[in-house]
DNA sequence: GCATTTTTGAGGCACGTTCCTCATTTTGCG
DNA sequence: CGCAAAATGAGGAACGTGCCTCAAAAATGC
């Protein structure tokens, strides 16, 4: 047996080709009752839709923007690589990428920036950035526009994005704790928490979980203030050394940003590599390198190719007005160990 | 400007439609010298197939057929399901994927399934299966044929598989080893390990790759023999009782396969629930349950979902002679705690 | 019951391929 | 050079859907 198709379904209804594609298109001009009688054939005979079939018909293309912001990072870097790779296979679902990295300090441009997005038009907006009021109500706007929203790694609760890619940075933070006080064993407990801002939602939600897990389970180690870098190796190499100074040394050092190698030079300069644990976020070349020579213990990551895939699948069903595979596209907080590390995506 | 068509390549080349198709197919009945031509314009304009188009036009459909063991194992069910529900939305690109359960212990039968589907016709075959001599040749047979043949969970490497779908059992066993050996804290160095069987390829390399961290990075750590349960929890709890008589208390427990529950039963009786560290393998119901409530330390696992999706995919671009996105296909060895938990999937 | 509005039918072209057939041209070979 | 074989061209039908128009039928309001 062949799937059935509108013909079939027209037959099987009692009603014409036209008809039933009113129905099916959501089109005005055709009563409830045969609607109803539309969509019982349909039902009777098991009928989908054939999306290849239906947007060969439209020869519709998407045309997707997604914005990251313009910070140095290796993440945002491995996350622009993996975008770029998505959007070349996506070539063949008719949808074109465009990647704009903005500049991450001025959210004014950025709002612009969106505003013109809704003037041009286009069939959906990928955003990773923090929220502020006018980002919101430009993000607002969008979505009035009937724009779908997808908020990239870092959540946008208030501006009710069409759904977020990306994990949850409190568990993420949860899971950093229990493997650090697990991992520190008979060593000195005392915990370094080193940041890049304090002002990021995922530093202090990701600090936040540390903490829980901590007091929790791990009652008798002491967690220090957490140290601001913000982005500056040298501030890095700073607060570190402040804090040894003062504090003698810690048994562990959680990074809750970036700053992996300004971190690995200042503890090899003090004879330190290798002695206390340490535990990051997110899987870049640098922390790839730290945990295969063994001084960085464990990475809680997101994996940038996932998030890439399935962001634009979301925005592609979101632009279709289809459903989402909620199992396919949710996010694994991963633990990474030199031992499964996976590898280099040559 | 739009995408190109196999129009556009006509013009550029210089020759007619049906010479470009008769490329594009890899028909023949072309000189290499106008294959070359084609090819070149294909080049220039960087045309890319419409694949929905192409798919429309040849209106095929592909039968795939998944082959799972009959045994009671909880992953093997959670596959089942994950397989299921991506067949389910593989209908909307024409695949039909058939499920088949065989008898575990009877590879003769088996093998007649598989002649039967060499016979029969598919366009593609997953098995998850151990390699023996009759399987092996029954594959060769289909892969002689042409039909593409994935290697599902455990790997078939002398039979030459067109792709394996899963990961790699001794790095799998060695990051067990590492968090058991980093959990194990101040606990009597002394671990158990329980397997279902010691024939199946996996749980020796599993062995293996613990053994290998486990000599390695702590020394002073006795692993104990590997007792072999068959699926039996009253096996399970006969040998767990007779080593801990034997033995004394151990610090950790390495649990290979399945008896998780079994395992429960046996560590709550005797009061020591909660006391050693317990590593495990693979996310279900139980361990899902038993992370949650802490008893269970950690699980390493591979994701059926991806597992499924995964299989679908690489069959059905394996049966259109498409090149594969290694870095989307590749299963990640998951390190899943209590705190990382993803979610129960409804 | 009539005029008006709403709903439905019939048909056709388009999308970018695949896969035919049949005629024509080009090539290679003796 | 001539002939068979190979290569190429031209064209058309099909795949399942979208989207358009025009006319016909049915429902609605008065």
């Amino acid at each position: 047996m062949n799937r059935p198709t509108v013909i079939d379904i027209a037959r099987e209804a009692g009603v014409s080709l036209a008809t039933v594609d009113r129905v099916l298109n959501a089109r005005p001009g055709v009563r409830a009752k045969t609607i109803a009688a539309v969509n019982e054939a349909i039902g009777r005979l098991g009928y989908v839709r054939d999306i290849a079939a239906a947007n060969l018909a439209r020869s519709r293309s998407y045309r997707m923007v997604v914005l990251l912001p313009d910070t140095e990072s290796q993440f945002v870097q491995t996350l622009e690589e993996a975008l770029r790779e998505a959007a070349a296979s996506a070539v063949t679902a008719r949808m074109g990428v465009e990647l704009i990295r903005f500049a991450a300090e001025d959210m004014h441009a950025l709002a612009a920036t969106l505003r013109r997005l809704a003037e041009e038009g286009c069939s959906g907006i990928a955003l990773m950035a923090p929220e502020t009021p006018v980002i919101r109500d430009a993000l607002r706007a969008l979505r009035g526009q009937g724009v779908p929203v997808v908020a990239l790694v870092s959540d946008l609760p208030n501006s009710e994005p069409d759904h977020y890619v990306g994990i949850d940075s409190r568990a993420a933070g949860r899971t950093a704790g229990v493997l650090m006080g697990r991992f520190l064993g008979a060593r000195p407990p005392k915990v370094m928490v080193i940041a890049n801002s304090m002002h990021l939602r995922e530093s202090i939600e990701r600090r936040r979980g540390f903490d829980e897990v901590m007091l929790r389970d791990f009652p008798g180690v002491e967690v220090l203030q957490t140290l601001e870098t913000h982005g500056s190796p040298t501030a890095l190499r700073q607060v570190v050394t402040e804090i040894l100074a003062a504090e003698g040394t810690v048994g562990g050092i959680y990074l809750l940003g970036s700053g992996l190698r300004a971190l690995g030079r200042v503890l090899s300069e003090r004879g330190l590599l290798g002695h206390p644990v340490i535990v990051g976020h997110e899987l870049t070349p640098h922390s790839r390198e730290a945990l295969a020579s063994g001084w960085l213990d464990a990475v809680i990551a997101q994996n940038a190719g996932h998030i890439a895939r399935s962001t634009l699948r979301v925005l592609r069903a979101k632009a279709d007005r289809l459903p989402i595979d909620e199992s396919q596209e949710r996010l694994r907080i991963e633990i990474i160990l030199r031992e499964n590390l996976p590898d280099q995506p040559l």
